[in-house]
DNA sequence: CGAAAGTTTGAGTTGCTTCAACCGCGGTGG
DNA sequence: CCACCGCGGTTGAAGCAACTCAAACTTTCG
């Protein structure tokens, strides 16, 4: 088993805990309890019961509905120094998702019964259970936006702009079922969304790394039905 | 102008708000104020800035996302006793949403400063506001669920089976346009799905009043295409 | 190297939308 | 009082974007 690591050196760096008090934040990581998970590994599966809530202090977790017949929808990408997890634990309900690791991660897990307790002691902490949550709930309109008003194309162009790149090139942090599937696509759908765009020339795939040639002209397609 | 309530004794009476400290409750209704909005009025356009939140005091609201043709997307109905716009407000980020009065109604609004105030106050106000929070969120997601698993019939079916109802009777509180849409249907075809229902005999239809017949019939419907 | 997983490509299908016409009802003003 | 409008709802016909199924190809990795 790897060596423990200082939980609440963990907690002072991750900008998630900043502006919250120290001694709160000492208190919180006494509850706080580290989680190893390897690539792959289920963190939770819907209908458990949310007793805690997760935070990812490094590694990459998946939230997806699942569904009969293997065709899972993918809600969102839990990155490092993200919570999640933590709305159905408030309302006590079971979860609605399941939650996968991406990679292998080290996961912080606090009890709810020590997360009431910090929001009693400290109201910046409250403060930042709410923002967490309040984007959260911006991120899922969001999507509720794409899936709803626009096309296959504009929902996989919208994407591409709004990854995060080195000059032109935009490397896929997953592969492409999974983004096919937060984009509510089916995977030959995307490919063949992709094989337009190269065809326009407006991108250039190479493995998993996207070179974005005409950005402006995307951005176009954005914007309104081709 | 219509007379004055008293604040106070508004938010004493509201669900939401029990639990809260009457004194950090007091302090809040000072700052609250109230918003009378007629039927049909727009309450807040998207891209607006949300300097405070609303509480729907007695009345119902519309929250959508506008499309350019005309094409909204409901996302969902606010009710009284319940609060909207306040994600926004915590990420000081314009609003993503429309929100309209479907019938005259009486809100309260509060500003982001007051609100910070009451945080800091009383933790139990933190916990209220973190409650809906995460009971918005869930509904989103079960939103989600429902649009991307399940086929035009078993949305309905579902709408249907989880509405208030005295009996077999279930009276439908917005027309059918709205439900269309917060089902992410065409109003043609959530109209053609109740005839199919209505042919096979598990429900019947006069005006905005439905007949539930077949309750567990329905219930499997729901459950597996058709 | 070989198996398994991921991706692409093709062909055919379909559920829902779109467009358009029509019905019925409530409100309003001549 | 009734004609007319406008809106919500229904119905029909046609179209299409994305899905499904299936097979080939490619990359990954033990």
């Amino acid at each position: 088993m790897g060596k423990e690591l200082d939980v609440d050196e963990l907690l002072a760096h991750l900008p998630l805990f900043e502006g919250m008090d120290a001694a709160a934040r000492n208190e919180l990581s006494k509850a706080a309890h580290q989680v190893r998970i390897a690539k792959k590994e289920t963190i939770f599966h819907k209908g458990d019961a949310a007793k805690g809530l997760f935070i990812v202090a490094v590694g990459h977790v998946k939230i997806s509905i699942p569904s009969e017949r293997g065709r899972e929808k993918i809600i969102e990408f839990v990155e490092s120094g993200r919570a999640f997890g933590e709305a159905m634990m408030f309302l006590d309900h079971p979860y609605l998702n399941d939650a996968q690791a991406l990679v292998d991660s080290l996961l912080i897990w606090i009890d709810k019964r020590d997360i009431d307790a910090a929001i009693d002691r400290d109201p910046s902490f409250a403060r930042i259970i709410i923002k967490g949550l309040s984007r959260r709930f911006e991120n899922l309109i969001r999507d509720i936006e794409t899936v709803h008003l626009s096309s296959a194309l504009q929902r996989v162009v919208g994407y591409l702009l709004m990854q995060p790149h080195n000059g032109t090139q935009t490397p896929l942090i997953v592969n492409k079922q999974m983004i096919a599937s937060k984009l509510g696509l089916t995977p030959e759908t995307f490919s063949r969304v992709l094989q337009k765009l190269i065809k326009k020339q407006m991108i250039a795939v190479k493995g998993s790394t996207i070179s974005i040639h005409g950005r402006p002209e995307l951005e176009q397609l954005s914007g309104h039905t081709e």
